[in-house]
DNA sequence: CGCCACCCTTGATCCATGTCAAAAAGCGGT
DNA sequence: ACCGCTTTTTGACATGGATCAAGGGTGGCG
């Protein structure tokens, strides 16, 4: 290995990377920190509108998000399509390969983005020995399969702004849990994505937004999105309910 | 081990499993599948409307489906639930609990059925050692992301009649693929079950159901469904999208 | 600085599906 | 085999959200 290659491998480091909290097993000392250092040999950016990978690429790596905002939607063969989920910094993505050796989701960039290329190979042999890591693994998948269920929740039984104001919460936890505001962010995708992400259309994304203004619940101004209540978006969301 | 233990142990052996060719990874040789054994030591009845697991009980096994039919189901806070897939022989369960230790949705056997104790933590020693059982586990929760996704896609962007088709067209496959008739089946689950998977009232899926009758493309007597015309099924799946 | 392309908002109308209601049909348990 | 109860079907009506349409705002780029 020459110089760049350690350069290289030394801008990589897991252990030195504030977001390993979020993306790596938690509570490992230092020195077993430095052992994955291993793992992500590469970085790689995409820039806004591109992908990371799509349906049908081979599958070789799981990426860790270093910074920037991706969404991931599937095809159907009629030209239909279906954000699956908004992926943010610390979060992992490419699970979706694991079960057939190719992807079955795009990966594309809301915005110019980093991420760390972890390949699966390296993965498996690495979490064979390293019994931390494979557990964080299957805990995060296990969390993936909760979380889908999670949207098919809201796709399923909730109304439109039921699922935007659930949809607003979330977000804001994320952003929360990452070290910005609660209440303050800009949404990374359009009114469309969302709508696809929630099942609905982008009029009626933008005009739940606009009455969730009306209602003193948020302030919207084009992607900024101001959260000025949030106990009364929760009660938006808990409402629909008690069917049974 | 006394007789009786060791009779039990016979009786749940994997090798000599007619549903091991879909619930364990292929191209064993019988050496490998007898290792296996050692994964199963208990078995484990549940009757029709018993609960295998609930939301909020604590992680210790998977579960692999030896007979019955389960569906799985989360609950929100305030009432409202939504029924999250439906498994059959051969299926594995018990993914969601992974991730924290608990469960997160209810599994509830539809008919009287006999499932396969996986021990989680057995499972995690065997697969640390046994290569082909981890790939194999970590395909099958993959693949269960990629269904979620799935699921996410019909539940977002179909209407009603798409739905109701993809899930007939699902179940036919699922049976074919056990052996069972592709065009006639008995549906386990009630309207309002499938309504809750498909995000529909029961009133809309038996409205769908009668009006696909009337169409010529399958017959309906209540659970006795008879596909006359899978590619009119098909079709009615393909024909929504385009939208893009 | 201005233009263009994209994104967002808002209004009017329509339709798919939900809701409410009632009756028929099975089915499980005794 | 019967009885009570759940499940299913079907009808009439209500409505949330889609669709169609038009106009306005914004940001990127020359």
């Amino acid at each position: 290995m020459n110089a760049p290659l350690n350069l290289a491998h030394v801008k990589t480091a897991c252990s030195t990377c504030s977001l390993h909290e979020l993306c790596l097993p938690a509570g490992l000392t230092q020195a077993e920190l430095e052992s994955l250092d291993d793992l992500v040999q590469t970085r790689k950016r995409v820039k806004r509108g591109e992908s990371l990978f799509r349906t049908g690429d081979p599958f070789a790596s799981l990426y860790a998000i270093r910074s920037g905002f991706f969404k991931s939607r599937i095809a159907a063969i009629d030209g239909r399509d279906q954000v699956t989920g908004f992926q943010m910094a610390g979060e992992l993505m490419g699970f979706d390969g694991i079960g057939t050796d190719a992807h079955h989701c795009d990966a594309i960039a809301l915005e110019d983005s980093e991420v760390c290329v972890i390949p699966y190979a390296r993965m498996e042999e690495l979490s064979h020995k390293f019994e931390p890591l494979r557990r964080h693994f299957h805990r995060v998948m296990s969390r993936e399969i909760v979380r889908d269920h999670g949207v098919m929740l809201m796709l399923g039984s909730m109304r439109a702004e039921e699922r935007l104001a659930a949809f607003l919460l979330n977000l804001s936890q994320r952003f929360t849990a990452r070290g910005y505001s609660a209440s303050e962010f800009v949404l990374r995708m359009t009114r469309e994505e969302i709508g696809s992400y929630l099942g609905m259309k982008l009029e009626t994304v933008s005009r739940a937004l606009s009455h969730f203004q009306e209602t003193g619940l948020i302030g919207v101004q084009q992607k900024h999105i101001r959260i000025t209540d949030i106990e009364g978006l929760k009660k938006i969301v808990g409402q629909g309910g008690g069917e049974c």
